[in-house]
RNA sequence: GAGCCGUUAGCUCAGCUGGUAGAGCACCGGACUUUUAAUCCGAGGGUCGGGGGUUCGAAUCCCUCACGGCUCACCA
């Protein structure tokens, strides 16, 4: 079956539909499925004539496009001001996709762009001959190898003088249009293939997004840290109050959940001895999704032996300066209009504390619900669903403190209750010796000093089960074999998360994590 | 899960108190060998998100469903 009759097929019209035909001439206005149509007309002519694109394996090209510019400049600074292109030849081959065309007759200018630009095309029709018609057949949108020689014209457009070409793959479907690009975000998100495409920011931040991840893994490489895998798949989850995914092995019959945090594994390495592990992925939590939170994201959890809480302070400054530097070259950035300085060392500032100052509730004097219910009254938490002392607290501080920590800080003194696996200040103490980092208003660490004592963990494990049991399906099922291995003993250490797409977020000035994230959850179409 | 807003040509968008659909780009025909949002001449496309209702008449008003966006809830 021909590309064209499989077009047509889908065209699928209730209403006796034209083809287009080079005959339809003047007046002939294509809808969508007529113009695909037309490139499978085409396709379906260049597979008659013997020269299918799809039949070519390779390319083999001597410059990309950011080469070729770079070339042009190199002999101009070499002949000086008066480059005479005429005389110079710089022969060269380059591939891409078509994305612009600018006819004038017997000549066309084009844009070929590739991964790291663009250059411009110049189609002669006395250098190409016959196969100047082939390039007038040419969609935007079409992949193409050319060869010819470099150089820079009149208006400074370096450019290539095209002395033949060939089409490498047929694009079958118009593009948006080349001025305002894709806008439309339900398309972006759904055909993000499109959106890089046509949007040079997108395929910039992107760009940046990897780059911070490699600057990220070089600084815990640089620190000692051994990057490892853990379990995707676990039969039983913790690390995190979240919901998780579950899935199941057919073979052995039997449910597994997607992890929601990678944490009781890396500590379970620390107790092997590897004293400093890395594990950057993807983390799955089944919960509402907006445009702080995507049902996957990747975070890395780093865990040190023989430091702490204060240990993790330092490598959570090292780790977010080494991927703004390789994001953005800087310390320094923007996001929602709020000047951001990354300059270590960041402040501390303590949970209750910081909610007393605002609110005029102090946390710490109550002892249960009703106090909380009681001493919240006149703050504006009425749709809180969770009226809890912990909950309100929660809630207090995300609706009056977080708005204000625009510079980063490090709110420390979270309660046991709600820090199952970290370590207490001291003996007996309520408060854990945890930190949570925010930046730009926006949470996006985690971290603290690591509860290695097993008969303390399993007391806050069955405290955990309890809330379970009361209908909380966010708390810590126990986790037996993880006790087990504190029982082996785990050296004091510290340990930390970061959500890497929060951060990019931040360091991109993006209002969604859907901007960062290359294929964000959207209902399937239709 | 709730509230508000949105969905019109392939893309970006107009379309007023209801009178039967518009532009730019893309596409098609023609001219043009230094253009770059090329230009000029010509041609003129649509299930107005789907379904139902009100009306002589609906892109427009009402109901409903789908998808998206924002806010809240949930959540880190």
């Amino acid at each position: 079956m021909s590309g064209c009759e499989n077009a047509r097929r889908r065209a699928a019209p209730s209403r006796p539909r034209r083809i287009w035909t080079k005959e339809s001439g003047a007046g002939f206005m294509p809808t969508e499925q007529e113009l695909i149509a037309q490139r499978y007309a085409k396709l379906e002519a260049l597979r008659q004539a013997g020269a299918d694109p799809f039949a070519i394996h390779r390319f083999d090209r001597t410059h990309t496009t950011a080469q070729a510019v770079a070339e042009i400049t190199a002999v101009e600074a070499q002949t000086g001001d008066q480059t005479d292109w005429d005389s110079i030849h710089l022969p060269a081959r380059l591939c891409g996709r078509l994305m612009a065309k600018r006819d004038q007759g017997k000549a066309i200018w084009a844009d070929l762009h590739d991964g790291e630009g663009k250059l411009q095309l110049w189609v002669r029709k006395d250098l190409l001959g016959d196969g100047f018609a082939g390039f007038q057949d040419l969609d935007l949108g079409d992949i193409i190898g050319c060869e010819g020689t470099l150089f820079r014209t009149r208006r400074g457009e370096p450019s290539l003088r095209v002395e033949s070409f060939v089409l490498l793959a047929k694009a079958l479907r118009p593009l948006p249009e080349k001025w305002h690009g894709l806008q439309d975000t339900e398309t972006r998100y759904r055909q993000r293939y499109v959106d890089l495409m046509v949007n040079s920011e997108v395929r910039e931040l992107f760009r940046k997004r990897s780059r911070a991840v490699s600057g990220l893994r070089r600084y815990l490489d640089s620190q000692g840290f051994l990057e490892v895998e853990t379990p995707i798949m676990q039969t039983l989850y913790g690390g995190a109050a979240a919901r998780p995914f579950i899935t199941h092995h057919n073979a052995l019959d039997m449910d597994l959940y997607l992890r929601i945090a990678p944490e009781l594994y890396l500590k379970r390495l620390l107790v092997g001895g590897l004293e400093r592990v890395y594990e950057i992925g993807r983390m799955f939590r089944n919960e509402g999704v907006d445009t702080r939170h995507n049902p996957e994201f990747t975070m890395v959890e780093a865990y040190q032996a023989y430091t702490d809480v204060e240990g993790m302070m330092r490598l959570t400054e090292g780790m977010l300066c080494a991927l703004a530097e390789a994001a953005n070259g800087s310390l320094h950035c923007t996001y929602r209009g709020m000047k951001i300085d990354l300059t270590p060392p960041w402040p501390r500032l303590s949970l209750l504390e910081s909610v007393k100052e605002v609110t005029g509730v102090d946390f710490g004097c109550l002892g249960s619900d009703a106090e909380a219910q009681e001493a919240c009254r006149d703050l504006d938490l009425l749709e809180v669903q969770d009226a809890s002392l912990a909950g309100l607290l929660d809630k207090a501080f995300e609706r009056y403190v977080q708005p204000r920590l625009v510079q980063p800080t490090f709110v420390v003194d979270y309660p046991v209750v709600i820090s199952p696996l970290a370590k207490r200040k001291a003996p007996g103490s309520d408060l854990t010796a945890r930190f949570e980092l925010f930046v730009g208003t926006e949470e996006v660490a985690n971290a603290f000093s690591e509860l290695n004592d097993p008969v303390d963990q399993r007391q806050r494990f069955e405290a955990q089960v309890a809330m379970r049991a009361a209908g909380d399906d966010e708390a810590h099922p126990m986790d037996e074999d993880y006790l087990r291995a504190l029982e082996y003993g785990l050296p004091p250490a510290g340990g930390m998360g970061m959500g890497i797409d929060r951060v990019m977020m931040v360091l991109c000035d993006r209002p969604s994590l859907r901007e960062v994230i290359l294929f964000p959850h959207l209902r399937p179409e239709e």
